[in-house]
DNA sequence: TGGAGAAGTCAACGTGTGTTGATTTTAATA
DNA sequence: TATTAAAATCAACACACGTTGACTTCTCCA
């Protein structure tokens, strides 16, 4: 074995110990989640979750990133922006349910870091990919608007599960949301 | 002194007791504001939170109510409900902004009687006031839609303060939200 | 004014938390 | 197989939390 393979078993709590931290992190957020519970998911010792990532914090802060992989919409029919960010919202949301946006969501409420986390994500991501189409006149404002009413989906969706936005099928929020979101980019 | 009047000085402190709970919990949320915190606001001992509501659990439960107070929705002209409902709600949020509604969505991401509150205003206050106008017919996920980009706003503008949307006019908001809350009222 | 009940203070308890250091076990090399 | 470093375990720490009960102070009426 050469040196790489033979870091497989550390690697592999190392995975272990992520893909827990993800889940609790996601179900509960930061506050609530605790290392021992963390620690009970990955079936390790605590004192593991600490040797491996120095503190919960850091552990934390390792998977509180979210890369919303916004294509480039200027490439978009222009009629078709609306339905097609909702779309793809979505996708990115339950592709990976424990990840990075679930876990700020959770968190941001409570976690002023979380928070500025999330407004990291508006200001490197959204704003760029609005102002890209409509240009940038009154970009921020509209990519304000869009924000709030893609975060307040997921949240009600996903996070508070209000249950009729639960029941709603996929297509049916593309088409309702898709509208809102295209005027709030294109100023209609 | 009458027997009413005698008990002044417990009703003081209790009140006191409400408004620095009321300002902890809407500022950190319910897991992250402590009993001691909530005393040291009120000036008091923290002894005296227990004395006189029972538990955290009790202050919070009292603490954790809204009313919207919606308006009857059939009464305004029905080409003005969404503004209406938009201004509405931003009075709401902005007249109490300590109270019921914020202490509910700051704790709701990581709290589930929270969660479960939240889905009551919308169940029996936000569901009943959207079915009034435009018929019951889809009206569940009309009123599902409509929270969703209100509650979206105000997690954006009062709770994460994402900048252009804690700059934005309220008149702004009301016009371009408005537009988004008739459609999904009238479903167009 | 003295006594009784309310209001407030204080120190401490038990519990759950993140974290640490010493120790033991495991696994790869010589 | 013996050796050595990595990996995992364990018990315990320090701290913050909600909560309790005994005690003191205040306040008002007889």
């Amino acid at each position: 074995m050469n040196k790489a393979e033979r870091q497989t078993k550390s690697d592999r709590t190392r995975a272990a110990i992520i893909a827990a931290a993800q889940a609790v992190f996601a179900a509960h957020g930061y506050e609530r989640a605790t290392v021992r519970d963390i620690a009970v998911r990955a079936a390790i010792d605590p004192a593991m979750i600490i040797r491996y990532f120095g503190s919960k914090d850091e552990l934390f802060t390792r998977l509180a990133v979210f890369d919303l992989k916004l294509p480039d919409l200027s490439a978009v029919d222009s009629n078709q922006i609306g339905e097609a960010l909702v779309r793809h919202f979505l996708s990115q949301w339950e592709d990976g349910a424990n990840s990075g946006l679930t876990i700020l969501l959770r968190s941001a409420a409570s976690n002023e870091y979380a928070a500025e986390k999330l407004r990291a994500v508006f200001v490197e991501q959204v704003m760029p990919g609005i102002a890209s189409v409509g240009g940038r006149a009154g970009a921020a404002e509209r990519a304000g608007l869009v924000s709030s009413q893609l975060l307040g989906l997921a949240l009600c969706r996903y996070v508070l599960k209000l249950p009729p936005l639960v029941t709603m099928h996929r297509e049916s929020i593309i088409k309702q949301v898709g509208k809102t979101i295209q005027r709030y980019v294109t100023g209609r």
